[in-house]
DNA sequence: CTACAAGTTCAAGTACGCTTGAAGTCAAGG
DNA sequence: CCTTGACTTCAAGCGTACTTGAACTTGTAG
């Protein structure tokens, strides 16, 4: 297989996964989900336009703020269909994180001085102290990706 | 099987579902695990002294933070067995999060301006960008995911 | 005594995010 | 020609953290 992106300007699963650092069947599982596409060589293998890195790079990052993989996907059908995206739809659509970042971020102080206030003098309670409030689903969920693997 | 608690000071699982907010098949879960224990009536049916609640507020806040119900569990190991846990001995415990959570706070500011800086700016690309570079991803993909350790 | 809520065990199921294995294809090098 | 390596699909498996269901017991109220 080679190396067709000198000549084509496309990159196999494999160059993909090793510039994104994310593992081939897990772009094969995006790519079920509907998060990333592919084009196919005559052999029907996948080819990927360079522009791909960037929405791996999306998703990784997305991922680390605590979102899913299907509010993701949400997020990724608002870039435009037509055309390629432009970095200022980029920071449109990453703006929208800003706010939970900064929401997990609060919940964690929160934690932490309940750590030292709550747990530590003694009135931890769990139907009394509002700290470990669950508002947050995927604020949780950013603690607990997915967890397996990889020696 | 009504309020035992009122005469024994006992707390039934129920009683303490309720007060905790933890469902009763994720005490039988948690006790399975380890992580917190019960005596038994005649009948068999489980009893908590309150102190259970303590330390089930201990493994929801935990859990908040990021930790995986093993790495609570082994926190918890670290209390003395032998006598009931003081303030001091809880607020020895939770101190060990504060640095975790400190780490969390910073990778999502470290995500929170890579996404105006590095999406945003359009330079945005995994094999480069300091804020999710492989190697980091790679590792906090093992066993506690969420914390970009080096950086 | 009967009903019924609340408890018990054990096995299996769920959700998420992938990984792994089996079986096969394809193109290039020796 | 044959091997090798990178790729393909599809199905099944895995780790975490539980939940759910089946089948059964207990204890109290009426």
């Amino acid at each position: 297989m080679g190396l067709p992106s000198r000549t084509t300007d496309l990159l196999t699963i494999g160059e993909v996964s090793r510039r994104s650092g994310v593992a081939a069947s897990a772009l094969r599982f995006y790519e079920q989900r509907g998060l990333i596409d592919s084009e196919r060589a005559g052999s029907g293998h996948r080819r990927y336009p360079r522009s791909v890195l960037r929405r791996i790079a999306f998703i990784v990052f997305a991922q680390r703020v605590g979102l899913t993989l299907d509010e993701i996907g949400e997020e990724l059908s608002k870039l435009p269909p037509d055309r390629a995206p432009t970095r200022h739809d980029w920071s449109r659509l990453s703006s929208r994180w800003t706010s939970r970042i900064d929401q997990r971020i609060a919940e964690l102080e929160r934690l932490k001085v309940g750590l030292t206030e709550c747990i530590g003098c003694g009135c931890l309670s769990l139907d009394r102290c509002q700290l470990a409030n669950p508002g947050d689903r995927a604020a949780s969920r950013g603690a607990r990706c997915g967890v397996i693997r990889r020696a």
